[in-house]
DNA sequence: ACCTGAACACCGTTCAAGT
DNA sequence: ACCTGAACACCGTTCAAGT
């Protein structure tokens, strides 16, 4: 079934190039998009496209742009300001799990910041509502964006990992002298886990520096 | 000056290959090297290169093999095992920092794990005389290597914001209420001080832990 | 043993031409 | 307004041919 045919006919648009488009990068990687490709899907001839969204570079653009904003609608949910926090890290941290190749492409070109910034301003707001603004804010708001980016780099490293086989304790030599640590480090984290831990480490510290600010 | 010229006529050898495909990596990035312009700047055939190293994904495998290599080279120095562990940690970042298209590339392979390898290894020796071990010396472990690998991150990407001139501060709102926390988040972080102050708060983790359980 | 040019299939992009 | 095929310059790779 072509995607000519899910269109029921009708012409091709800019959005079913993105979402085409969107599909093949996520699937098979930045490279496997060609626009030849990117036609072909679209049952359409090439020339089309760049009719439609323009050049290549064009469309990787409308596909950041897509993920930009999806990190706009990310909203908060739960009763205390703490809460609403952790479920802007958590969601943050799903949206980056989700696709890897759009945040990739969206780092590739600068657009990080870009990409943070409406969970930045979302956990800015219950941050003030705990009394955290300032240079203090921002120190905690740095400290949960390297979180989420570092607990999901590693659980993507592990995946990879599991899934071609690659078994670290091959490259330990056989004899070390710990075997519990090569064990240990081989295991298969449960990296869900480990962001919970650091999150609510880092919820509570800043509960407990708020009390004791309060409290003077 | 030709790369001919500097080798003084001699003819091409795998190793010079290598060299010229790691400068345009690391200097123009991956998608810039192409075969046609590494035999330009070898003054030499592209078939050429075919015949020394192989085709394009040997060439990238063979860079990736020189970076494992380098990381295999790293030493420790200082006199307590902390500082070695320390020394370990910092060498680590700034052969990071110094290559990160080469990093890039050895990620996608897959080769972040051996990449990774030797430092581990050299870091759970200086562990062990600290009287860590097992479990708890994987967590120290994995303690560091987030630790280098996300401040590195954040330390280029920081980089590559000032140096296109893309400033925070404009993605604000004008009116929004803690101009401070803009401010602050706007302002370049000292990231040699941030990561020196993790890596530190890591390291006396690891001491306090170790003297209250020899206290027992 | 080493290096070459010719050739092939693929790519992004432009443009004049269609309806 | 929308879509097309032809054409161009570029790419990785193979191969038969040179020395």
């Amino acid at each position: 079934m072509t995607a000519a045919a899910v269109r029921g006919g009708r012409s091709v648009t800019a959005d079913d190039v993105l979402d085409v488009a969107g599909q093949i990068v996520e699937r098979h990687g930045v490279d496997a998009l060609t626009m030849r490709r990117l036609a072909d899907e679209l049952g359409v001839a090439v020339t089309s496209i760049y009719w439609h969204v323009g050049n290549r570079d064009a469309v990787l653009d409308g596909l950041v742009d897509r993920l930009l904003a999806r990190m706009e609608a990310l909203a908060p949910t739960g009763d205390t300001p703490g809460d609403r926090v952790a479920s802007l890290a958590r969601q943050l941290r799903v949206t980056l799990l989700e696709r890897p190749h759009l945040v990739g492409l969206a780092h590739e070109r600068d657009r990080t910041p870009a990409m943070f910034l409406p969970v930045q301003q979302a956990m800015a707001t219950e941050l003030a509502a705990l009394g955290r603004t300032g240079a203090d804010a921002a120190l905690v708001l740095r400290g949960l964006q390297v979180h989420v980016v570092s607990s999901t780099l590693m659980a993507r490293a592990a995946a990879r990992n599991a899934s071609h086989g690659t078994v670290d304790p091959d490259l330990w030599p056989d004899d070390w002298e710990d075997p519990d640590l090569v064990e240990a480090l081989a295991a298969p984290a449960d990296y869900d886990e480990v962001f919970e831990y650091g999150l609510a480490a880092i919820l509570e510290a800043v509960h407990r520096e708020f009390t004791a600010t309060t409290a003077d």
